[in-house]
DNA sequence: TTCTCTACTGTGAACGCTCACAGAAGCATG
DNA sequence: CATGCTTCTGTGAGCGTTCACAGTAGAGAA
């Protein structure tokens, strides 16, 4: 009954035939089709049954060369694409974006700026029109291109929050700073008192925030500071192996680390057992995300739960919002302590 | 020196503008823009200048509405989500796959179409036309989502090669057989002779050629072959940890496995762990793709690479062709052997 | 009645581009 | 000197849609 049509047609239908077949004028059709106001029942009802008859699907380039509008958004990394790629955290956020979205009929296009050159390049496709908004995952400070998709006036949402930039551009990012102290609190209460950290990188707010976090519990529990059971990485497992093995030679003493992200606390599960200590019982564990990489160590990671589908629904939530002409808004989200064995 | 522009004009600047800017016609800018054959010198200088002075960018939208393309392709999941994300191969094609096409300006649209209702609208969102072509990532058969695509005419390629299809569609796909034979080759050089398989589905290319491999070589070795030593998986951890189990209980003196992909073979690794065998001294493991699971791993995964970059390279290399109007292609890539660790 | 208001419908004009065509040169060939 | 061919250029039309506007009909108010 679809599909059915005079002759050999190949050329898709147009509005024209739609209103042909229904009996109506375009502008009837295009009524119908834009939400269905100031249109007769009858109207709308031979408009429905003509659009099914014909197969009529609105082609999207001529509406979005007079509305000005794209009617898709892009999903923007302008960092080294190892780290996203390596990270299962983005997988989920990726993918709970792209579902947001197609709840809207919305596509997602996915871009890739890990260069200088690449990076001009996409900020130059943005700017000229090509998608109304921008979900950007970028957690470094110091990112050009959120500034001048900004300044170009770009619907922007970032996941997490920008460190360089002002309070002007949207942000959804869970509550670092309470998950940490969630977790530290959490090896507290085991009766650990010796609390290693490895941190993120200085210039993200993971890094900054897990680590302010950390500090003030232990204030709070009044167990002395000591830098030597702080040490920095950049979320890569690698970095986390490294971060294991100075904090050990420097506080041999050390019976639990938090690490600020679970692909780290691999690396550190990795030079804890090459120094035959034993996790939990001689070393706590504490990760960070609850990424599929917790349950894959051994042992299962105790760590902090991101919600990430939540994250990735507020994103799509604020940047629908702002290019619906809305403000630019911040959501800080609850994180949640999952135990396992590592504590 | 750029963007400069007579008062506050808000609007970008067309085709026109470029034409007076540069003292020409708007056929001649349009010329110069796609090839500039036909034009001179002359007109060629004058309108990149113009081009640059107005700091113009071709509206895409118009130019599709006339030419009836898109110029952009999709990625398109026909599979539950949650496989494809869960897999670490998945990161790195699709990575491979913007790249190549970023190459060409082209943007790659994500389109993930995990349920039967999702399924029919993405399809009806292709066929109208709204990407060029499609890179279809969907191992099991029976897929309708080929085919009906196939039939609408929409340039395609798929990632190893569609079970149930015929020769008609292209793809592209790592020499699975051949890298099968070159693990149980290794197994077999370790002295290893009760070698177990734990293999993909059998509705999956992988699933079918690898075991095919591993009974190839066995019987061209003059070992004996066992059922009891086969189970089958379905890619996933959790799946190698089940068939793991079920090896052992069949086949306590199982000295080595070659398990279908690296994920599951940290599920074997696990069920391994946990039954007290030492690998590699007790049970050699081989995997398969050389994931980042592959180096996760304890101990690190001796696997058969996957060559991914070449593969995502190919793919878009053979939809552009037939895009251009080329016949379909098959794509066969070799593998390589992997020596870490666990064999 | 006549006027106004509301609900609905149709029409021309864009949107910014490419394409086909016609024409203008310049140069060699008949 | 006309004729053809090649290279280059400008112009009109049209892609499929939305938008602004004008217009119709019917209901209620003055």
């Amino acid at each position: 009954m679809t599909m059915s049509n005079t002759g050999g047609r190949r050329r898709p239908p147009t509005i024209h035939d739609v209103a042909r077949e229904a009996g109506v004028s375009r502008g009837t059709v295009s009524r119908v089709l834009n939400g269905g106001h100031y249109v007769s029942p009858a109207a709308q009802e031979a408009v429905n049954a003509a659009i099914r008859r014909t197969g009529y699907v609105v082609n999207r380039h001529a509406r979005s060369l007079i509305t000005g509008r794209s009617d898709s958004v892009g999903f923007l990394l302008t960092e080294p694409q190892e780290r996203f790629f390596e990270d299962p955290n983005f997988n989920v956020l990726l993918r709970g974006c792209t579902q947001a979205l197609a709840a809207h009929d919305i596509p997602l296009l996915l871009m890739l700026a890990g260069t200088q050159d690449e990076r001009r390049r996409i900020t130059r496709y943005i700017t000229a029109g090509h998608v109304d908004g921008v979900l950007l995952v970028s957690s470094h400070s110091g990112d050009p291109v959120a500034e001048e998709l900004r300044e170009a006036g770009v619907p922007l949402v970032a996941c997490g929050k920008p460190i360089g930039l002002g309070s002007k551009v949207s942000y959804v990012a869970a509550d670092d700073r309470d998950g940490a102290r969630d977790m530290v609190r959490h090896l507290l209460s085991l009766g650990r008192r010796r609390i290693g950290v490895v941190t993120g990188p200085p210039d993200t707010p993971g890094g900054v925030e897990r680590l302010a976090g950390y500090r003030e519990v232990l204030a709070e529990a009044g167990v002395e500071a000591d830098e030597r059971l702080i040490a920095s990485g950049d979320y890569s497992r690698a970095s986390g192996e490294a971060g294991a093995e100075r904090l050990l030679a420097q506080a041999p003493d050390m019976d639990a680390v938090f690490v600020a992200s679970d692909l780290m606390a691999q690396g550190v599960l990795a030079a804890l057992r090459r120094a035959g200590k034993r996790v939990p019982d001689d070393i706590a564990v504490g990760g960070f995300d609850d990424s599929p990489a917790a349950t894959a160590a051994t042992p299962a990671l105790t760590t902090i739960r991101q919600p990430w589908d939540r994250i990735s629904n507020e994103m799509v939530r604020v940047l629908l919002a702002q290019m619906g002409g809305e403000d630019p808004a911040a959501v800080i989200l609850p994180t949640e302590l999952v135990r396992r064995e590592s504590a």
